[in-house]
DNA sequence: ACTAATGACTCAGAAAGATATCT
DNA sequence: CAGATATCTTTCTGAGTCATTAG
């Protein structure tokens, strides 16, 4: 049923990028809160039911019995375009919470006063954004923390707790200085040592273009060090290499390890291993055990940086890994019917083509036309003359070659596999992890990106184009000063700049080639640059919540105000906080056409009866934001003025820049930036929605989790946060439709056989037996493999009958047959929840918020209340990315 | 003094890979 | 238990935000 409609979405549709089917167009209308209530703190976000209406009223969990048949709600609007106007969010079916969630959302304001009181007390920092002052050395994480003692050695959270856990052992101190011992990474170190002799050599040889344009800016007296300086100490350099590496490397050896899973120990952390799972469980418990021996970075303990622009004292790193270079594999390209040779270069860049050939990329005109014009610039003159149009390429057989050999890939033996996976897991100790003050961190993205055709989201005019190979001599790196220069990977290369600026993040980078902009190498989120950056992020807008209240009587106020800008600056901002908006900067012509609320043009704004707008738009991404809401009177009326006598394709806010609206913002808070009230709204929606559950309608852990993915559904609505559909998601779900009609059938077939009444009639019960047999043997012999191969069709057949039989045969006691029922309404108990759930978040996207715009210490204190263990809610990854977040029950956002 | 351009960092969904579940 | 398939995680890299600098 529902099916459908992803397909039919209209033309919008194909705007956004041809696979992702625009959200689901029906929209609902939701009140809008009051005035008085709007003043007070809480107000609520809004709205963006569009998600929300579409599948209709979200269905309650139905612990009990009888499940409430889902049905799929009309989903009906299908098609898109216009809304209709108001409709009913939710239906007759649904129940009230979710209703209330909807419309509610505003209603709740008064907790947030309270929790701003509150807020303080608990958690560690509270201050306020901005730097924090307090001190505290030890744990200070006041909450219910139970985190792990300092001291002891291996704690092991309780289940509940969060995050991981450090390890024991005092956290390694930041010094490096130390006697020289052994090194681990002699390799590196030796082989850079060497290198880099040579390296800064030749770095002294193009001394002169660094002042030019650094990238990082260098403040206050960072030192950023061109080769020059380097050449010069270098002969000095080299002894103080070897001291250094010494200290560096014990250094080293007593923080590795720093990275614990430490869950480890209980059942599951999920490092990628091949093995079989218990054998991956006793591999990680082993790893665990281990690492337990080493200290970590409990930087969340301790007493935060003070913010004086510097980033980091030492910085070392072997630098990123380059791509492996093209391997020809002459397999032929033809122009109308002609085999045209080509070389290397020009083989690699068709390849790049002939990989998309079954995709969507191809179907694009400015795909093809700009692959072409690349293809064309790599072809001599004479083949120039061949080739002269795109369609007449022939790119076939590579495509097939390239087929083929992910075939092989994929059939290669298990040997292979692990050879592989631990050739990678040497690059990866090599190159993927840095020494920060001392600590060993994750990094990032070690790896160059491989050159390829640039594809670009949406309807980007450069789509297509050639992305070139990126060579050292690209790459600038960012390392400690005095530190051993990583030698260049590729021979006959040199870095292109080494820099020792300590004001930015990044470890290298280097500029693409599309569009000029930088590329960075950054560390993992589980570093602790990042984890700071994340927890101040969460605290500015924790901090928000204490002058929202004002902030949004001030806007309110401006809604009248005689100046056009006040005006415009009032509106926009009203919908940033209201709907979640992005703040839309300013694009150029060569990217895709999407907007934010700063650059939303009339065109995509109607304003229909009672005060109910409707916005439609491509955002971030080309992801269509459509949502049909009511807003307040006195914005809706300033907003009749904004468009009026305006052409569609005008700005709606034509006097306001996202500059203005962020001085604006910056003024009425420390680190307030129109950002934040994403933040701010996803996370406090979360908080208010967990707040109400209903703790006895959802008991099992697997309903707990059901109710949270469902809140966490509510702020991946509000922030439009979408995915593609899974491409056989009708099929999957007339299967579980087949399947409960099938359990009812059998449901029912106990029932007449203890003369009860059936639910549906008997003949069409029988008639739809009937049909399940042939279909089973059908199903059989399709996907008869090797396994059975010399059975003949007869044979399957007979067998499968068999099983069917059986499986309809009932026992005789009527005790017996009772229990045959509550099993089978057991298993359709859970078909039903499955299909509910896959149906809610068919196109709603959850990873988003919960890795970007969620608190993480939202989801540890309710864990934490409901005995739900957290990794049942976070990946191991974001685990390693929250270790900051133990906090007791009684955080509050 | 003000824009426009830079630069660095956060946030996005898809693709790829790994694991779990089904048959 | 094996292989297929569904689902969950991680990787990848494009696309925003926004403060700072350049002109």
């Amino acid at each position: 049923m529902e099916v459908k409609q992803e397909i039919l979405t209209p033309m919008k549709v194909e705007k956004t990028n041809g696979n992702v089917p625009t959200p689901p167009p029906t929209t609902t209308t939701t009140t809008v809160m009051d005035d008085d209530l709007f003043d007070d703190e809480a107000s609520p976000p809004q709205p963006n039911k569009k998600l929300k209406a579409e599948n209709g009223s979200i269905k309650k969990l139905t612990p009990t019995p009888k499940p409430a048949p889902v049905t799929p709600k009309p989903t009906a609007a299908v098609n898109g375009k216009k809304p209709i106007p108001k409709k009913k969010p939710v239906d007759s079916s649904s129940d009230s919470d979710s209703s209330d969630s909807s419309s509610d959302s505003d209603s709740d304001s008064s907790d947030s006063d309270s929790d701003s009181s509150s807020s303080d007390s608990s958690s560690s920092d509270s201050d306020v954004p901005k730097k924090k002052p307090i001190s505290k050395i030890p744990n200070k994480p006041s909450g219910t923390v139970s985190k792990t003692s300092k001291n002891s050695p291996k704690t092991t959270t309780t289940t509940t707790t969060t995050t991981t856990t450090v390890k024991s052992k005092p956290a390694p101190k930041v010094k490096p200085e130390q006697s020289s011992s052994d090194d681990s990474s002699s390799d590196s170190s030796d082989d850079s040592s060497d290198d880099s002799s040579s390296d800064s050599s030749s770095e002294e040889e193009k001394p002169k273009k660094k002042p030019s344009k650094k990238p990082a800016a260098v403040k206050k007296e960072i030192t950023v060090k061109k080769e020059t300086t380097t050449t010069t100490k270098k002969t000095p350099v080299k002894k103080e290499v070897e001291v250094k590496k010494e200290t560096k490397t014990t250094t080293t050896k007593k923080v590795k390890k720093e990275e614990s899973d430490d869950d480890g120990e209980d059942e599951k952390t999920t490092t990628k291993k091949k093995t079989t799972t218990r054998k991956r469980k006793l591999k990680e418990e082993e790893e665990g055990e281990e690492e337990e021996e080493e200290g970590v970075n409990k930087w969340w303990d301790k007493e935060d940086d003070e913010d004086d622009g510097t980033k980091w004292t030492t910085l070392i790193h072997n630098g990123p890994v380059f791509p492996p270079a093209y391997v020809p594999h002459g397999i032929k390209f033809m122009y109308d019917g002609k085999v045209v040779k080509l070389t290397p270069k020009q083989e690699e860049v068709a390849t790049f083509y002939a990989n998309y050939l079954e995709t969507d990329h191809v179907k694009k005109q400015a795909f093809k036309d700009n692959f072409f014009k690349e293809f064309k610039g790599l072809l001599t003159s004479e083949q120039k003359e061949i080739v002269k149009k795109m369609d007449k390429c022939d790119f076939s057989h590579i495509h097939t070659h390239l087929k083929t050999k992910k075939e092989q890939r994929k059939a290669r033996s298990k040997e292979e596999k692990d050879a592989e996976t631990a050739e990678k897991k040497k690059i990866q100790e090599k190159h993927g992890f840095a020494t920060i003050d001392g600590f060993k961190e994750k990094v990032g993205n070690y790896m160059i990106e491989p050159p390829g055709l640039f594809l670009g989201r949406g309807q980007h005019p450069k789509t297509g184009m050639l992305k070139q190979r990126i060579m050292p001599s690209d790459v600038t790196l960012n390392i400690g000063e005095g530190e051993v220069i990583p030698p260049s990977p590729i021979p006959g290369e040199k870095w292109k700049e080494i820099v020792h600026n300590n004001t930015v993040t990044w470890l290298a980078f280097w500029r693409e080639s599309v569009n000029g902009g930088f590329k960075y190498v950054w560390l993992a989120p589980s570093s602790k640059i990042k984890g700071q950056a994340d927890r101040k992020k969460f605290e500015v807008a924790r901090g928000l919540k204490n002058c929202i209240g004002d902030i949004r009587k001030g806007y309110q106020k401006s809604f009248n105000d005689e100046s056009t800008e006040k005006r415009q600056l009032a509106v926009a901002l009203y919908l940033i906080d209201f709907l979640a908006l992005r703040v839309g900067n300013e694009k150029g012509e060569d990217q895709a056409d999407t907007v934010g609320c700063c650059s939303l043009r009339v065109e995509h704004i109607k304003l229909e009866s009672n005060n109910t707008i409707t916005l439609d738009f491509l955002g971030k991404d080309s992801m269509r934001y459509l949502n049909t809401v009511q807003i307040r009177e006195d914005a809706y009326k300033v907003l009749k003025t904004f468009v009026k006598g305006k052409k569609p394709t005008d700005l709606l806010f034509d006097s306001l820049t996202v500059t203005q609206l962020n001085n604006h913002l910056k003024k009425q808070m420390t680190g307030l930036s129109a950002k934040v009230f994403r933040t701010y709204n996803a996370s406090i929606t979360l908080q208010k929605e967990l707040d109400k559950m209903d703790t006895k309608e959802f008991q099992s852990i697997d309903e707990k989790i059901l109710f949270y993915n469902r809140c966490n559904r509510e702020v991946a609505i509000l922030c439009n946060h979408q995915k593609a559909p899974p491409k056989n998601l009708a099929e999957t779900m007339s299967k579980i439709d087949e399947k409960i009609q099938e359990l009812r059938d059998l449901q029912d077939l106990c029932r007449i056989k203890i003369g009860k009444t059936p639910k549906s009639q008997q003949e069409d019960i029988e008639s739809r037996e009937a049909e399940r047999l042939p279909k089973l043997i059908q199903l059989a012999i399709t996907n008869k493999k090797d396994k059975d191969k010399e059975k003949t069709d007869k044979e399957i057949s007979f067998d499968v009958k068999a099983a069917f039989e059986k499986s309809r045969t009932l026992p005789d006691a009527k005790g017996k047959i009772k229990e045959k029922i509550a099993k089978y309404e057991e298993q359709i108990k859970k078909q039903e929840i499955l299909k509910t759930g896959k149906d809610e978040l068919k196109t709603v996207a959850l990873g988003t918020s919960k890795i970007n715009y969620l608190d993480p210490r939202i989801t540890v204190a309710w864990c934490k209340k409901n005995k739900v263990p957290v990794d049942k809610i976070f990946t191991k990854s974001l685990r390693d990315k929250f270790p900051w977040s133990d906090v007791g029950t009684d955080y509050i956002f």
